[in-house]
DNA sequence: ACCTGAACACCGTTCAAGT
DNA sequence: ACCTGAACACCGTTCAAGT
């Protein structure tokens, strides 16, 4: 009621994970919201603006609103009093915890995933996580002229996988050896050294965590090869 | 006149390229055939594999076939003759070569970006890409316990990469402040201790080969770690 | 100001016939 | 074996009315 654009986003929101991003038409919104469907039209505007709209609702709980207007109550998933300034916690940790948050969305709605590549991440929002991820880069030591590029790596990491997750990209684990009768195995020697490897099943939460890892480490490096001054 | 089925596909991704996505439906692929929709389905099954089958063409043009059935003959984009084991080429060049002609692909053929992360790379055309990046990891001496996962890290970042280009997710460059009055400046202060660099345009090209540079790093670091023995 | 109803130009896919 | 034509149950969006 605050908020009829809102309203049916959240609607929209709702029948996409419950019955795919394919089932979201405007006559199945409409039909939900209860009312025609040229009646969602002064507040969406058109299909794509639609989802547009979906992805922005879920952006809005990736990071929590800054103190900006309404004063620093009703904090987060913070587990203290909230600083200040910030910076508080170790740039690793705030890194990790965006990661972390940003792959829960989108396993939570996996019809997000599609839509993360094809628009600018621009609303207020998504910009606000950016910003989170450029101050953790800076604490980090990295130099200001490498910041933006290693935040697109990051983000392009993270959503990757997670979009590669909830998409299938990851595929079932299942032996591709086979598959289609691809000859003698001198046509696939990377897979035959690794037989032994391709055989285990993949513990995600783990591979996801090991990427964090890595990335740190990387960043480390970038910061370490500039000078420990931080440049 | 070869394969039917091929023919089709060819036509489905002329149509894409010219016209995008969107307008490659059933019958607007039949018209261009010259055949009635329901023709199509005796070769090409669904919509949903119309966009699988696709995507395979263009897969195939990825990694050059292999000296399999026919002879070595008819090499590709390699520069000398065909070694009978691979392996002339430091990993590194062969990891890079690798990723710049899948950013090629997508970028001649952007709509592919929104299929990539939705199939699994079992296909044998992308199942080739993926031994020969197990193939140049091993080289490396990159354990093989992490090779797996460390393949899905980098292709997933190529494959982003190249998405988020495509798709719009890096967007146009323009300074997000202000885009929708984000009151003070205190409200970005990572965007704050970056202006200097997020006013210069961004070389796409030059990101991408630092981007393979760190990845390379990081593979050397973890080869490192393993012991110079390799695994 | 806000909503409806009818209409237009599309979809993917099924099914029964045609040659 | 290969293709067609009509039909069904959908789409997003425009436009002219209604209250």
């Amino acid at each position: 009621m605050p908020d009829k654009r809102a309203e049916i986003l959240g609607i929209a929101v709702a029948l996409a994970d419950e019955r795919g991003l394919a089932a979201v038409s405007m006559r199945a919104v409409a039909e939900r919201v209860g009312v025609t469907p040229m009646a969602l039209y002064p507040y969406i505007g058109s299909k794509a603006a639609l989802l547009d709209g979906m992805l922005g609702h879920l952006l809005g709980r990736l990071i929590p609103a800054p103190s900006g207007t309404g004063r620093g109550a009703g904090g987060p998933v913070s587990d203290g009093e909230t600083a200040a300034e910030g910076a508080e916690e170790p740039w690793s940790d705030r890194l990790g915890a965006i990661a972390r948050r940003a792959r829960a969305v989108v396993i939570a709605h996996p019809w997000a995933a599609s839509l993360v590549f094809a628009r600018p991440a621009v609303t207020p929002d998504s910009v606000r996580a950016v910003d989170a991820l450029y101050a953790a880069l800076l604490d980090a030591g990295v130099p200001a002229a490498e910041v933006p590029r290693l935040e697109r790596m990051l983000s392009t990491v993270v959503i990757g996988f997670a979009a590669s997750e909830a998409g299938g990209r990851f595929g079932t684990g299942d032996d591709p050896r086979g598959e289609r009768g691809l000859g003698p195995d001198g046509a696939l020697p990377g897979h035959a050294r690794l037989a032994a490897e391709l055989d285990r099943p993949v513990d995600w939460d783990a591979e996801f965590e090991a990427d964090l890892a890595d990335l740190a480490l990387l960043v480390e490096t970038i910061a370490r090869r500039a000078g420990p001054g931080g440049a």
